[in-house]
RNA sequence: CGGGGCGUAGCGCAGUCUGGUAGCGCAUCUGCUUUGGGAGCAGAGGGUCGUAGGUUCAAAUCCUAUCGCCCCGACCA
């Protein structure tokens, strides 16, 4: 493509309403337009690279055995009615009347529809297993969009969704996803995780969410660096320190500590790592009473993990403060478990410490040397903190870090949830109607475009791995307007590598080479060419990878095998 | 939905407190010069100040309503 012929200007400045680093590069570089809260337009550029994400997820779809088709945006609300999710789904649902007042939704997912046509089209055991996918729009009603495409509330996504006869068809078609997934976001040039998603919420044995790590990533994960084990922060189980108790050493002792609110102005004051402490926090119980959960004071509580208790209330939630004074007589900031008049939970890390220090129950006073079993009762231990890193791992391998990723995928066994409930059956062997069990997986598209960029960009914009950039190569002539020599060369060469298979941005616009230079950083093009007066002389182009800090001669007669032999992929 | 904030030229912003008829930078257009890291000079175009009411001789500015957007939270995956 010629620049001078793309009409389409990029931005020095930073949109204000962009806030995280892929939103505004794809605004800067010209990739994307906002249209209204969560609705983006896809310009050339940005479409190019969309294009190459569909294609790679295609092909490995396909080499999986999966079968594209495509199912419409606009689904009845019949479907809906039938499955339960009409009701379940809530405003996120974007519900629409057409003009004989029929009702329609505009799909978030296509589980019904999808069933729909299986339970038409699939009659015999014999025709499984199958897997269908699509790549299409979806839309959400998010509450709050943000992020721009990241979290849009139209977006792209790839939705399959396999068939099976049996547990052990299904249990192989998601062994099947999960292998093409792992080619996908290989072939894609991404740092990922599989990483355990919450197998309880939809059923069924297995869900794993696939994560590009990225410091700026909504999810925090937690990984072994003993095997793949991988688990989202809020579901990594702390486990129990197998290590026995020190033995009680210091007295039991109060002491004065006016005005400490928290665990950090304690250590402090009294000299002693944080670890050493523990924190005693009151929540509401189940049935409307308050119960004390105890963590050591370096650790964060996790919430599911507390809700999860069968006596604490469900969701979450911190006592009122003035309710705490009245009842249990203390106050927020110096609560402890000693003599405490209401139920208590210790995370298993702080019931492993010895001669710890906690709020006395009494205004500006806490203890120390106290200790379990000597102090207060012996309570039994449970897992109420996120892990954290250098925790043991918990599949008993190696140790645990934590990274920031973002989910891109997701792939479920679902079971028979949607086949039950729409009737999806097949003949088995004896003749006899059997309820199709179904496997679930799913990729945003448009978010992995996003992810690519959180992931790899400098200063100045975008460095696209290779397989998605918008272009391979980026040739900039310099002085164009005035050399002949520049502009024969430079059109040659353009026609040669666009001959030879690459995908070419010439930047053939009448623009001072700084500008030329600044635009192709922030297009995050991999391969930079520059055609000069000065190479021309000796048979020479100036090449350098995005990511190089420093030029390389090239003579101009190798430079499609060199480009061939620089190219990470294919 | 709760809390906070913002709507002034394509983008980034000033002007609002203290009413007097709209400005800066970038971008765009024209001309000349310039051309190896976001050029210089000279000129030009572009805004019913989100919208609708109200107060006033006079409203971007004060009042009311309304719409849109952003951030935090809750919610959702």
């Amino acid at each position: 493509m010629r620049l001078s012929a793309y009409p389409l200007q990029n931005m020095k400045e930073v949109p204000a309403e962009a806030e995280v680093v892929s939103h505004q590069l794809m605004l800067r570089a010209g990739l994307i337009r906002r249209l209204a809260a969560g609705l983006y337009t896809w310009l050339p550029m940005g479409l190019r690279v969309l294009r190459k994400a569909e294609a790679i997820i295609r092909e490995e779809m396909n080499r999986a055995g999966a079968l594209e088709l495509l199912m419409p945006t606009i689904q009845p609300a019949e479907l809906w009615q039938e499955s339960g999710r009409w009701d379940q789904f809530g405003p996120e649902l974007l519900r629409l009347s057409d003009r004989h007042e029929r009702q329609f939704v505009y799909g978030p997912t296509h589980e019904e529809v999808i069933t729909d046509i299986a339970r038409r089209e699939l009659k015999s055991y014999r025709q499984l297993p199958v897997n269908f996918y699509q790549i299409q729009l979806k839309f959400r009603d998010e509450i709050r969009p943000r992020f721009g495409v990241m979290r849009a509330r139209e977006f792209i996504m790839k939705d399959a969704y396999s068939f099976h006869a049996d547990e052990g068809s299904l249990v192989e078609g998601y062994r099947l996803m999960h292998e093409a997934y792992t080619r996908i976001f290989s072939r894609m040039g991404l740092k990922f995780r599989a990483v355990l998603a919450d197998p309880g919420a939809i059923g069924g044995t297995g869900s794993q969410e696939f994560h590009v790590l990225a410091d700026s990533g909504e999810d925090a994960i937690a990984f072994s660096d003993g095997d793949d084990y991988a688990a989202n922060l809020e579901k990594a189980e702390a486990i129990a320190p197998t290590s026995p108790r020190s033995a009680p050493k210091a007295a039991l002792t109060q002491v004065a500590t006016p005005h400490v609110k928290t665990i950090a102005e304690l250590a402090k004051l009294l000299s002693v790592p944080a670890d050493q402490c523990i924190k005693t926090l009151i929540v509401d119980g189940a049935q409307g009473d308050l119960v004390a959960l105890v963590i050591r004071g370096d650790h964060e509580l996790n919430a599911i993990k507390a809700q999860n208790l069968p006596d604490v209330a469900s969701p979450l939630k911190m006592a009122d403060p003035a309710r705490i004074a009245a009842e249990l007589g203390a106050e927020i900031g110096f609560l402890g478990p000693v003599g405490l008049n209401c139920r208590i939970h210790v995370d298993h890390a702080a019931l492993h410490l010895a001669d710890f220090i906690c709020g006395a129950n009494r205004r500006d006073a806490h203890l120390t040397g106290v200790n379990w079993g000597r102090d207060l009762p012996e309570p039994s231990g449970s897992d109420l903190r996120n892990v954290v890193a250098g925790d043991p791992s918990p599949s008993g391998k190696g140790i645990l870090s934590i990274a920031r990723g973002i989910e891109v995928g997701h792939i479920f066994q679902l079971g028979r949830k949607y086949s039950e409930a729409l009737g999806a059956t097949v003949l088995d062997e004896q003749g006899k109607a059997t309820t199709m069990l179904m496997g679930c997986y799913g990729i945003g598209v448009t978010r992995v475009v996003a992810a690519a960029i959180e992931q790899n960009h400098d200063e100045k914009g975008i460095i696209w791995p290779e397989p998605l950039a918008p272009f391979d190569v980026v040739l900039i002539p310099m002085n164009l307007q005035k050399s002949d020599r520049v502009r024969a060369a430079s059109e040659a060469l353009y026609a040669q590598l666009t001959a030879a298979g690459f995908d070419v941005l010439f930047d053939d616009r009448d623009a001072r080479p700084g500008v030329k230079f600044a635009d192709a950083e922030l297009f995050g093009i991999p391969h930079r060419l520059v055609v000069g007066e000065r190479g021309l002389d000796s048979g020479t182009l100036e090449y350098r990878h995005r990511r190089a800090a420093e030029n390389e001669e090239l003579p101009h007669a190798d430079v499609v095998t060199f480009l061939k032999s620089r190219q990470s992929h294919q």
